[in-house]
RNA sequence: UCCUCAGUAGCUCAACGGUAGAGCAUUCGGCUGUUAACCGAAGGGUUGUAGGUUCGAAUCCUACCUGAGGAGCCA
């Protein structure tokens, strides 16, 4: 029996006989020539099948084979700079696992589809190569982003799925009928959770789904996306955007080491990505009111930013931008306020560039007694519910903080995407649940 | 929830008041180096649904359904 491979390790064994399980990508030919395109996951590479070198019926059944069906091909690997990639296979066997049916052809043809069409056809679409990229893309997102954390002092902890109280507004959450004598919610983010596992470890992080019941339609949004959120304790607002700009750095710089290849396929401008260095351009609130107020925007000061104000901002720069010290009045109940201005909150956005929009949201978080109670009582929040968060403020309380970054707006940013939803294998968006 | 746009062959689109068409996909034929291969032929349609205007509607009008883009809200 040939040794079996896959298409990414086929270089090194140019000039031996193996096998490669796969599927049919595409087939063209040529007479007494036919080009089999064989995908296993792994990559994808043309294979060569020649009349007079095959039997009558492994030709011809090769010839009339139709597009993914799976089949296991075997033969000889040879550096061919006409082919895709580099090398290719003389075929000479194969094992035809199952033909996909003539009168029910796989619906993804090589031609182009509009968006509901995939977007129906999900389960198919991740098989093409676009897709493959940017799901490894997310995936070596996902890795550094852990590497960083781990390799910096943080310990994993994860958070709860299920959740009592709201972290944020309740109207965006999901209600879960299930606890007898509660009502339970999906989780909108692990912060609060965090900041406990913050005062036991000192410096944490979890990672992990989130859900969001707004009505929000639009390129940037997924019921369900996944967070990854650190929080420290004895850290100050500046503390926490030193780390928030090292992490972007580091995942940026690792997606361009490991990634490049995939990188290329998505057409991505990596030019840009290159310039994603520190320091990150720094802007108080105070600073965007009055420079989006000089370019043209409507907002005043107490306002939070529209979605153009965002482009605005971000397009003068070539790099990400961190802007701080938001009004308190429109920030949520935990955030510090700054002991110099009350006024503003001690709470950071990161935006991408290139229109990408916020990817981070952090802070400092109250950690006096008296003014986390009081907040609670001003956002008319049951007291109840927040008996154990408030005991973090009873217990030993330092200032402490942290950040989310929404992994889906960083895939997106990171491939140069139109639209989160393809950065994610099976997207949860407004009115849309299945496949 | 609101605003805008779009639904025609399996897919992507054309026809914009007068006989519903092309490319891809599928089938058959041709081609020994193709690169979304190419060339020839065939099959494939109650034009999203319901109603209206008209001699005549894919085309104009109304409602609904589905989708896309955006707003608000957010990562």
């Amino acid at each position: 029996m040939p040794q079996r491979i896959t298409i990414a390790d086929a270089a090194r064994h140019v000039g031996e006989s193996v096998e490669i399980p796969g599927w049919l990508y595409n087939l063209r030919k040529s007479g007494k020539i036919v080009f089999p395109i064989l995908r296993d996951g792994t990559g994808i590479m043309q294979c060569v099948a020649l009349k007079s070198a095959l039997p009558e019926d492994v030709f011809e059944e090769l010839k009339h084979l139709t597009q993914e069906s799976s089949l296991i091909v075997r033969g000889t690997i040879r550096a061919e700079p006409r082919a895709h990639g580099g090398y290719e296979m003389d075929i000479e066997s194969v094992e035809i696992l199952q033909k996909v049916s003539e009168s029910d052809p796989y619906p993804i043809t090589p031609k182009d589809h509009g968006v509901d069409f995939l977007m129906d056809h999900r389960h198919l679409w991740l098989r093409s190569q676009r897709q493959h990229s940017i799901i490894r893309v997310r995936h070596e997102i996902i890795k550094a982003v852990r590497d960083y954390f781990d390799d910096h002092g943080f310990t994993l902890v994860d958070t709860p799925i299920f959740t009592p109280a709201a972290c944020e507004g309740t109207t965006t959450l999901f209600e879960v009928n299930y606890f007898d004598n509660d009502k339970a919610y999906l989780t909108q983010s692990g912060q609060l959770y965090n900041e406990a596992d913050a005062m036991a470890f000192g410096k944490v992080y979890c990672f992990g789904p989130t859900f969001r019941a707004e009505k929000s339609k639009t390129r940037r949004h997924l019921t369900e996306f996944w967070m990854v959120e650190p929080e420290m304790a004895y850290a100050d607002l500046e503390e926490i955007k030193r780390v928030a700009e090292e992490m972007v750095i580091y995942v940026v710089g690792r997606v361009l080491e490991k990634r490049r290849e995939d990188l290329k396929i998505l057409e991505r401008d990596v030019a840009k990505l290159e310039g994603v260095q520190a320091p990150f351009p720094r802007l108080s609130y105070d600073e965007a009111v009055k420079n989006l107020q000089q370019h043209g925007s409507e907002i005043q000061w107490g306002g939070d930013f529209g979605g153009g104000d965002e482009t605005i901002l971000t397009q003068q720069f070539d790099r990400p931008i961190m802007v701080d010290r938001f009004p308190s009045a429109i920030k949520a109940f935990y955030m510090a306020p700054d002991p110099d201005r009350p006024e503003v909150a001690l709470g950071v956005d990161v935006l991408a560039p290139e229109g990408y929009g916020e990817i981070i949201g952090g802070g400092q978080r109250i950690h006096d007694l008296d003014l986390l109670l009081r907040r609670i009582e001003e956002h008319q929040l049951p007291r109840e519910a927040f008996e154990w968060y408030i005991d973090l403020r009873k217990y030993g309380t330092v200032p402490h903080g942290g950040f989310g970054m929404g992994i889906e707006r960083c895939v997106a940013w990171i491939c140069g995407l139109e639209h989160v939803r393809e950065t994610i294998a099976f997207p949860r968006i407004l009115y849309r649940l299945r496949p």
